[in-house]
DNA sequence: CTGAAAGCGCTTACAG
DNA sequence: CTGAAAGCGCTTACAG
């Protein structure tokens, strides 16, 4: 069997060798008060000089906790997100001292395995979990993490805020900023494409893109919005759709990066050179976009920033109770992203 | 505090409500022989009117493991690679009742950060890891983790095979079949993008396509082969380059996607119709591969599958010592994604 | 400021 | 096939 027994030191032993109780060795380990400085010194020393470690299991058994945090996606969400969201909610659990523990919930016929989700529940004894999205929205899920009695918290909720508490960004205002960066560059006729209605990311971007063409007194025409799904080949598609339009547009933004890049190809494809001939920004700032030539104006989103936030209101709640409470809600800062695909119109 | 106190049901009280002791129960539990079917039967029923679940942490002190296997990336590893570790060693490890945890190394100046490394060991318990390129080559992260006495596994290693267990997949034979199957299509002037020759992969690809054309008796002139970093942009000026030359490559086999990606700008750029003009493939089956237009004819690399695989070898080694040091290398299959990007050459 | 005692909920090692 | 005892290594709750 493989143990884990490294040194063998326990706390008894630099118990003995300081010659105080265990107690204080305790009260040193944990930056307790009530050890004189002397003390203190001598235990730590001697902690020092046998490197010894806290057993994880003995002090969980014991305080009754797991220094445990869940992060729980949806099998279908793309990689890149995973992966922004573990680096930041990494640095915060470390932080704090905390372990994460990564999870998957699958989804079949849109429905979710419930069953496996409240199995690891009920297994792990996390501390805490973050519930991504789309299952921070799922009341079934929801349903779940509060029986099991977890604290949680939601990464851009769509519905209920009051809930629980949640991090999010204002996809509204940043959609609306990147519309009025072109506009500024001298952009008059800017077309969108949409994302799915359902997301309600691609909802707000659209909005966003509308109120800043309403500010500048442009009624935008039906055939400037093409539909698309958050996939590229919908990008490829409304562009070829929007580069057909007699007046073309000059610049297209796309309601995410994967589509900007479809958008992009289609210009390729039709010989209409971006950014001379065609403006093409996108919303994400996916590492895609580096990769596509010209290089994607988009807007970043602070993804492993709002996973950071969330980990670190979690832990804020396993604090005073007097506190507890307080932190219900968090808004991140998105970032424009200028690269080469967007530049004043020729002409 | 946030506690785990859930239920409150314990083993005694199982015990109890069963007139058995609690070493009965644990056995029913943990599927131990031992115990009458009778007397299995009626613990069971108990367990399960109460949904008891064993406190993790309990198990874990007396048994002196922690359930806990760690999967370690380098900070600077795409997401993509992240996320199809995770998905794969999150398999593996929920069949065998572990649980996953994160753990980043970082990396400045080419060094690793060692000290927080060994602080990660020391604290977390792990009953085991796996090292993902380049962490499973280099020296220093071998001696800490050997020197913690924790048991790992190494994904794709490119030195010393027999210091530990590991998993790879042939680069070399996927490249040489992707070049065959250009090959097959009737190309004959195939050209090659490579990546960093400090990279055990792509030297392994390039080998691979090298060995094909000699196979069929072509010996490759050094301006077919096209030098590359894994980043888009040289695909994109080694397309560039490629596409300049006289007679013109009718395919281009590029040692990634990224790569490939980049190459496929730089034929829209100058008009080149893929697949008409000019096929391109790739290697690796990013997912960005499947947005570009068109899409891209690839390799699929198990990587997934490679971290399966590698923590059921981590979890077999905990078991019975007689079995322990059989299983030392695990090879996977790759696979050839056919799509659009590639096809006969015209005329 | 310091410590003795009890206990967290299991598994191990042993006895019958 | 079954169980009583000891113990894993800490923290809690309390006393001084």
């Amino acid at each position: 069997m493989a143990r884990n027994d490294r040194k063998g030191v326990t706390i008894v032993d630099i118990a003995r060798e300081a010659g105080v109780s265990i107690k204080t060795v305790s009260r040193v380990i944990n930056r307790e008060e009530g050890a004189g400085a002397e003390v203190r010194a001598r235990v730590q020393a001697i902690i020092d000089k046998h490197d010894y470690r806290p057993n994880a299991s003995a002090r969980n058994l014991s305080s009754r906790r797991s220094y445990l945090i869940g992060v729980i996606f949806l099998r279908l969400v793309s990689h890149h997100y995973v992966g922004e969201v573990q680096a930041g909610a990494l640095r915060a659990a470390r932080r704090a001292g905390y372990q994460l523990v990564v999870e998957q919930v699958e989804a079949a016929d849109g429905r979710f395995d419930l069953e496996a989700f409240a199995a690891v529940l009920a297994n792990v004894a996390f501390d805490g979990v973050v519930l991504t999205p789309p299952l921070c929205d799922d009341q079934d899920v929801l349903a779940a993490v509060e029986a099991a009695g977890v604290a949680y918290v939601r990464m851009a909720p769509n519905t209920e805020p009051g809930r629980a508490p949640f991090v999010w960004m204002d996809d509204l205002e940043a959609a609306r900023e990147q519309t009025l960066g072109l506009w500024d560059m001298g952009h008059r006729r800017i077309a969108f494409v949409g994302g799915p209605s359902d997301h309600r990311a691609a909802v707000q971007r659209r909005e966003g893109y509308l109120q800043a063409m309403r500010e500048r007194g442009v009624a935008v025409p039906a055939e400037w919005i093409a539909p698309g799904d958050f996939f590229g080949l919908s990008g490829f598609y409304a562009g070829e759709a929007l580069l057909a339009l007699d007046p073309r547009p000059t610049a297209i933004f796309a309601g995410n990066d994967e589509m900007a890049l479809g958008v992009l190809a289609a210009a390729a494809k039709h010989g209409v050179a971006v950014p001379e001939a065609l403006s093409v920004v996108g919303f994400d700032n996916a590492p895609a976009g580096e990769m596509s030539w010209p290089r994607l104006t988009t807007v970043h989103q602070p993804t492993a920033e709002m996973a950071e936030a969330a980990v670190e209101m979690l832990v804020k709640r396993f604090g005073d109770a007097r506190f507890r409470e307080q932190i219900t809600e968090q808004k991140l800062d998105y970032r424009l992203v200028v690269r080469g695909s967007a530049a004043p119109p020729r002409g």
